[in-house]
DNA sequence: GTCTATAGCGGGATAGAC
DNA sequence: GTCTATCCCGCTATAGAC
């Protein structure tokens, strides 16, 4: 169940479970589906996995696992500057939910299916991730650079950030990147000027 | 099908179907829920709806023509001062989630279950809504209000919008109207001061 | 308009051979 | 670790009496 206690074999399993977790939802997706997605049958499947659900929770705790990772890694190699940190946590938290990394969207979306059994490691997954956020957007609110409770500011973030599953298009002409530039751009109270240099793009 | 052909125990049934698909999810619920919590039996349903299927276009229908009536009602009680109508329109869309309204909620999680038959009644409802929040944002960036690009702005702000779903606790200190004032608060650009007003809060 | 009864299907999960 | 075979269940939807 641990991450640690993965084989390689489960670990890719988790990964095309993750895919069409996405494509048709938890309740949608039948474990023929899972085993036909991976060349097995149905009935092999519960080798790896005591049942559908042990999927989901293995799915869910990989998808925040790396999305953990990532924003870490992320913030490391910034400078120690309130701005480029919020920046590269939008940045990251994108990454993680578009860059085949199917696993963070199942994590955001499928969360309540597993929420009566989530076991305390997940949670505390969870958790760590969002004091990332809480303390990126401390540091940006104590500069001044934008305004408003902790509380709410983090949480409205993370929804415009988590909502763009639903409309946003990875082959159009925008990069996640772009979008978690102009979020930030959007909240940002700029002291001076008239909001030019982001206005410009579509 | 339409609203208008809507018999009152269509509709009673409509009003309490969506607030079991709101608390297990579509999929997760079943006709004999549906029809337990209506007082009928399983197979009396059917006399009502064709299938499963069309519950949920019921459902989902009343909840954007409730989320359109309710914003144009806002909208024409204010003045044309930009940022009443962005604050109306915030506070408008979280009153149709939370006051008792689950079917707006439906409409927006579960659209995608419905989406390979959606009718085309359906889609230009909520072609119609989106229209009256990009007319918003429009003339909120003429203004200087807020900045950014108008497609992103809208979407983003309907994320942490609709994202509120997930966390907001009706029952806590904070009402509706109070984080819609506060996601507009967090988005404008203030032309100077420091933002003391709104911080102080939690 | 609601009931009973049930068809018919597809789902999750198991057992034991290989 | 995977297979075949299958159990058992609960689901949607239907049929016909009242």
């Amino acid at each position: 169940m641990n991450v640690m206690n993965a084989s390689p074999r489960r670990k890719e399993l988790t990964r095309l479970a993750a895919q069409l977790f996405v494509q048709e939802g938890f309740d949608r997706t039948t474990v023929r589906m899972l085993a036909q997605e991976m060349g097995i049958k149905s009935g092999s499947l519960f080798h790896h996995f005591k049942d559908k659900k042990e999927i989901l929770a293995a799915v869910i705790e990989e998808g925040t696992h790396n999305a953990l990772l990532i924003a870490r890694r992320a913030l490391d190699d910034c400078e120690d500057d309130p701005e480029a940190r919020l920046r590269a946590m939008a940045r990251a938290h994108l990454e993680t939910l578009f860059t085949d990394r199917n696993a963070h969207v199942v994590a955001l979306f499928e969360w309540r299916r597993l929420a009566p059994a989530a076991s305390a490691h997940l949670s505390h997954l969870r958790d760590a991730y969002e004091a990332l956020w809480v303390a990126v957007i401390d540091d940006a609110l104590a500069a001044g650079l934008i305004h408003g409770d902790r509380f709410l500011v983090s949480r409205f973030v993370l929804g415009a950030l988590n909502w763009t599953v639903r409309w946003y298009d990875p082959d159009g002409p925008r990069t996640p990147d772009d979008l978690a530039d102009e979020l930030v751009g959007m909240i940002m109270a700029r002291q001076s000027e008239q909001g030019d240099s982001l206005a410009a793009h579509d």
